[in-house]
DNA sequence: CGTGATTGTGGGAGCGCTCCCACTAGGCTT
DNA sequence: AAGCCTAGTGGGAGCGCTCCCACAATCACG
């Protein structure tokens, strides 16, 4: 006994006990099409029988690549994966991993420390793609991917000229579809608490509030899909929230002060949206009776509200599968093809609105 | 340009520019006590400039060690951890890996195919430790790593005989508590709705309402550690359901129908407690007035209930931290020290007691 | 029947580390 | 002064793969 031999079996093993070289061996394991049917039996048999698996690490150094991507989440925005999206996104990313043999890593990035290890890391190739989870605007890390011609895949982007291959929701069209709904309900003065508009997708959310608002005639929201220029008529029914509870209380107060008579809410958020119907329970005003509400990310809260949130649905776990099977064509071929893939969202009725 | 040359610098590169020779630079990453001040301070000045960052697979093929952890989620369980629970975990997880060049491998595991494939894995020494979250009691899975001898840490047990180390928290201190402070309140007729029997966690929940409520002299539960045996009088005040909150609404209906004058509930789950809730408004019994209710777990759903609901809250993140130190540790040493680690609960009191 | 392409194959030469053996230089003992 | 530690060091020999070159066998063609 060797001692550092850790007695599982090796490629050459595979070969002797095959009958063959060690290279033809290593073409039947890569799927090699330049093997005959008869070696490429004998080694399939040899493999069952010693039930060998191929070393990684020896993989890795020889074929200078390693077979894992890194998921990666920055470390503020954990929290808010507490909900269903998190693990929503990650299941579907396992499941398009599962027939693969990448390696999913999982990591944080908490304070800039890490984040310059990782930077190391990525120089220094240790994984063969990267999935990025809720990117900032100001984020730089996308750009040092890309410099690093290091295959990559947002989950949302930064801006619309994100150059990065990213996976998206409709937020767009799902805020426009919530906000179209309380007016197909028969409320008019229909109001919208933003989320923070650095973020992009609180800013497309708030141009779906604008595209609805214009389309039936009400406030006086810019239409069409450009930046969040509009200031007309009707700005008085915007309130900035932040995506939190507390944001979502403030700006509904807010509201109440500027137009005491809106009759509709739409939120950017489910977590905002609880916050604004702790408000307007304290003012005394009935959901939906009074006010109408619809929340967006269908998330665990809207669920349990009272009454239950109408709320946007994201195809999450279907968001998840994309970003892995787009940079798994990413990183099969080596060119630098970007995409960028926008899935559909869907509004969930219940009891709010 | 040699073309499969990354251009990284190596081991051997950082040798010359500092030299000495590579066994030096080796050992001086390592932190080996085995070299000079001299040696060492033109090695870490080599490193410095050159940027050198160790290539992993070399080290893992060399050492025949992987510097990975695996953190394995069975996936019936994903849903469950779309709360607070999971993030939090993981974040402590993160935490004390963060000074660590240990990797985190996150692996879901969904069929039996996917569970084989694993076990594979395992064999083939591809990680040198593994975390397992939300263990079954048959699950065969801890089985494997104990006789694999591969270090091991599970959150929570199968059972009080559980060999395998384990981090869990103090679900029976916790029960006990929540139950006792419905019997402090006044309560007299509290009744539990357990989570599925054939999970330790449910049993040790149930155990501790069961000691609160002989420590009050209420109910006939048996006191004492003891397994789930008592079957004295207060039984009907116990209603099985299965940490879903379908589960709740059927396990309240039935304590209603069996007990209509109970005036306190425990339920072993927040989502459980939702579902409770639920029946209580439909049969017109306000919370807290007619019948107060807790919960376990403090997650997001506890705090948005109407009234906020009253909950035990488990140091979850300091779990995550537990267990990956403990991981850590019994891979250091590769004695086969197993650890049991059981960490307090804490009370949060909200609207609903 | 030669020439050249094509298919299949074996095995050498690394990939960048760690392990460990051999060796030097100096300090301590007796 | 001779011996014997010990601290410190260099570098050979792998770890288990992939890549690729060389070569044999087979085939198609004129």
């Amino acid at each position: 006994m060797n001692g550092r031999h850790s007695g599982r079996p090796t490629l050459e093993e595979v070969a002797v006990r095959a009958g063959v070289g060690r290279g033809t061996v290593s073409r039947v394991i890569n799927g090699s099409p330049r093997v005959s049917d008869r070696a490429k039996a004998a080694v399939e048999a040899a493999i069952a029988e010693l039930g060998y698996v191929p070393n990684r690490a020896a993989r890795a150094l020889a074929g200078n690549r390693t077979d894992a991507i890194a998921l990666v989440i920055p470390e503020p925005e954990t929290r808010l994966f507490a909900e269903p999206y998190f693990s929503d996104i990650i299941r579907g990313i396992g499941a398009e991993l599962a027939d693969t043999d990448m390696q999913l890593l999982l990591t944080l990035i908490r304070t800039p420390k890490e984040r310059a290890r990782f930077g190391q890391y990525l120089a220094a190739h240790r994984v063969d793609g990267v999935l990025l989870v809720s990117v900032h605007e100001d984020d730089p890390l996308p750009d040092l991917l890309e410099q690093l011609e290091m295959p990559a895949v947002l989950n949302g982007r930064r801006s619309d000229l994100e150059s990065v291959s990213y996976v998206d929701a409709d937020n767009v069209g799902g805020a426009r579809a919530a906000v179209a709904h309380l007016i197909d309900r028969g409320r008019r003065r229909v109001a919208t608490i933003t989320g923070p508009l650095d973020m992009y997708v609180a800013r497309a959310r708030l141009d779906g509030y604008r595209q609805a608002m214009a389309d039936a005639g009400l406030g006086g929201g810019a239409a069409g899909g450009g930046a969040t220029g509009g200031s007309g008529a009707g700005e008085e029914l915007i309130a900035a929230g932040d995506f939190t509870e507390e944001g979502g209380r403030r700006a509904m107060r807010e509201l109440l002060a500027r137009r005491p008579d809106v009759d509709g809410v739409f939120a950017a958020s489910d977590v905002m949206a609880a916050g604004a119907r702790a408000v307007l329970r304290e003012e005394g005003r009935r959901v939906p009776g009074d006010v109408a509400l619809v929340g967006f990310e269908d998330s665990a809260i809207a669920r349990h509200m009272d009454p239950a949130l109408t709320s946007v649905r994201q195809p999450t776990e279907e968001m998840g599968r994309t970003m892995a099977r787009v940079l798994l064509e990413e990183i099969a071929e080596r060119a630098a093809v970007r995409r960028h893939v926008v899935l559909a969202t869907e509004l969930v009725q219940r009891e709010s609105v």
